[in-house]
DNA sequence: CTAGGGTTAG
C-alpha cells in the first residue's frame, strides 16, 4: 500500500529546497500538498515565508501570509517574526515596528525575539538612541531583553569601534538576570586584537575564564589571527597545538590562519608541514588553504609547486577562484613569464572565473616590466575606459614605465 | 519554523 507523505516529510523537503535557493520549487511542493489534501501547517508556511522574503521581498510574503490565513492556518509569533525580519532587511524598520503593533489584533503578542529583530534593524541603521529607547521599552512590554539582545548590541558597537560602550553593555548583562556567554565576550576580544592591544586581549581572555566563560574555538581563532599579524607566528603555533588541552579542537579556519601566518613569515616549509598535519588529523583543506599555500610558494619563486597546488584543487573537484588565479598570475609575472600568465588568464576566462581589479593590475604591471609598454598601455586604457579598473591601482614603478 | 560572533586567503 503506498504511503502518503505527511506534513513533516513535506516540511523537510521544502526546507531543503529553500535552503538551496529553490523557492519556486518549494512553492510548487506547497501546491502539491494542497492538491493531495495533506494540509500544510504553520511550520510549512513559516519556512516558505522566510524564503519568499529573501527572494521576492516582504510584500510578496504578505500575500502568502494572507493566503495562509485563507487556508485556515493560523500564523504564530514565529511566523510573524519571520515577516518582521523581512521588513527590517529591506531597511524599513519603522514599518516593521508598525507591523508589530498590529499583531495583538490578530491575537498574537510580540515576544523578545520580535524586539531583537527590530533592534538589529535599528543598530544596522546606526539609530543608537532609538535602539536604547526600544531596549528600555522591552521590559515594560513584557519582553525583557535576553542575552541575545545584549550580544547583538555588543557586536554592533564593537564593529563601530565603540569598544567602551560595548564594555559597559557587557557589565550590564548580569543586572538583567542574564549570563554572558562566549558570544558576549568574543566581539570585545576581537576589538582588542584589532587595536593590536595583545596584552589587553590576553587580560580579557583571563577575565572571561575567571568569570566562568570558557573561550571557544572562535575566541582562539581570533587570537591566532592577531598573533600571526603581530609577527608572533611561533606563539600561534604553540597555541594551536595547546588547544586540545584547553578543551578546544582546532578547525579548518585555525589551520588556515596559522598556515597563512607561516607563509607570510617566509616559513613555507613549516606551512607545508602544517598542511600535512591537518590532513593527518582528518581535516580537508579548502580553497583558502591552497590559495594561501600557492601565494607562499610563489613568493619563494616556486611557481611549479604552486601550479601543482592548483592542480590539487582541481583534482579535489573545487573550482579555482580569482584569488588563487591571481596568486599564480603574480608569480608568473614576477618571473617575467608574462606569456604563460596570459595563457593562464585565457584559461581562467575559459573556465568562467571572473577577473577582478587585482588580476588586471598584475597583468598590466607584468606587461610593463617585460617591456611590452604599448600592450600594457592599451590594456590599461581599455579597462579604465570601460570602468573595470582604476588607474591608481597600478604601482608607481609601472606607471613610470607607461608614461 | 524566527533573533546573536565582522574567527581564515586577496
Amino acid at each position: 500500500m503506498p504511503v502518503e507523505p505527511d506534513a513533516y516529510t513535506y516540511n523537510t523537503l521544502i526546507r531543503g529546497l529553500c535552503g538551496r535557493g529553490r523557492t519556486a520549487n518549494a512553492l510548487a511542493v506547497l501546491d502539491d500538498m494542497l492538491r493531495r489534501r495533506c494540509l500544510p501547517d504553520v511550520v510549512t508556511y513559516t519556512i516558505l515565508l522566510e524564503a519568499t522574503c529573501k527572494r521576492s521581498g516582504y510584500k510578496q510574503a504578505m500575500k502568502l501570509l494572507d493566503e495562509m490565513r485563507a487556508k485556515g492556518c493560523t500564523p504564530d509569533i514565529v511566523t510573524y517574526n519571520v515577516v518582521v525580519n523581512g521588513i527590517c532587511q529591506e531597511g524599513r524598520v519603522d514599518d516593521a515596528m508598525e507591523f508589530l503593533k498590529t499583531l495583538p489584533s490578530y491575537g498574537c503578542e510580540p515576544n523578545t525575539v520580535s524586539y531583537n529583530i527590530v533592534l538589529k534593524g535599528l543598530c544596522t541603521a546606526e539609530r543608537w538612541e532609538d535602539a536604547e529607547e526600544l531596549m528600555a521599552e522591552m521590559g515594560q512590554k513584557g519582553c525583557p531583553p535576553n542575552v541575545v539582545t545584549f550580544n547583538m548590541l555588543i557586536s554592533f558597537l564593537c564593529r563601530k569601534g565603540l569598544v567602551e560602550p560595548a564594555m559597559e553593555v557587557l557589565e550590564q548583562i548580569p543586572k538583567y538576570g542574564c549570563t554572558p556567554n562566549s558570544l558576549s565576550y568574543n566581539p570585545l576580544l576581537h576589538a582588542f586584537c584589532k587595536q593590536k592591544k595583545m596584552d589587553k586581549a590576553m587580560a580579557f581572555l583571563e577575565l572571561m575564564v575567571s568569570r566562568g566563560c570558557y573561550p571557544d574555538i572562535v575566541s582562539y581563532n581570533t587570537l591566532l589571527t592577531a598573533l600571526c599579524r603581530s609577527g608572533e607566528v611561533d606563539v600561534a603555533i604553540e597555541l594551536l597545538h595547546q588547544l586540545k588541552d584547553k578543551g578546544c579542537t582546532p578547525v579548518l579556519i585555525s589551520y588556515n590562519t596559522v598556515i597563512d601566518g607561516l607563509t607570510k613569515a617566509g616559513k613555507t616549509k613549516e606551512a607545508l608541514e602544517l598542511l600535512n598535519e591537518m590532513v593527518s588529523k582528518g581535516l580537508q583543506p579548502d580553497i583558502i588553504t591552497y590559495s594561501t599555500i600557492a601565494s607562499g610558494l610563489c613568493r619563494e619563486d616556486r611557481i611549479e609547486d604552486a601550479i601543482r597546488a592548483f592542480g590539487k584543487v582541481q583534482d579535489m573537484g573545487i573550482r579555482p577562484n580569482t584569488v588563487l588565479y591571481n596568486a599564480i598570475l603574480l608569480g608568473l609575472c614576477k618571473r617575467r613569464e608574462t606569456h604563460s600568465a596570459i595563457d593562464l588568464f585565457s584559461y581562467m576566462i575559459g573556465n568562467g572565473c571572473m577577473p577582478n581589479e587585482s588580476t588586471y593590475t598584475i597583468l598590466i604591471e607584468g606587461l610593463a616590466y617585460e617591456g611590452l609598454i604599448k600592450e600594457a598601455r592599451e590594456l590599461l586604457d581599455e579597462l579604465c575606459s570601460r570602468g573595470v579598473m582604476r588607474k591608481r591601482l597600478i604601482n608607481k614603478g609601472a606607471i613610470r614605465l607607461l608614461d
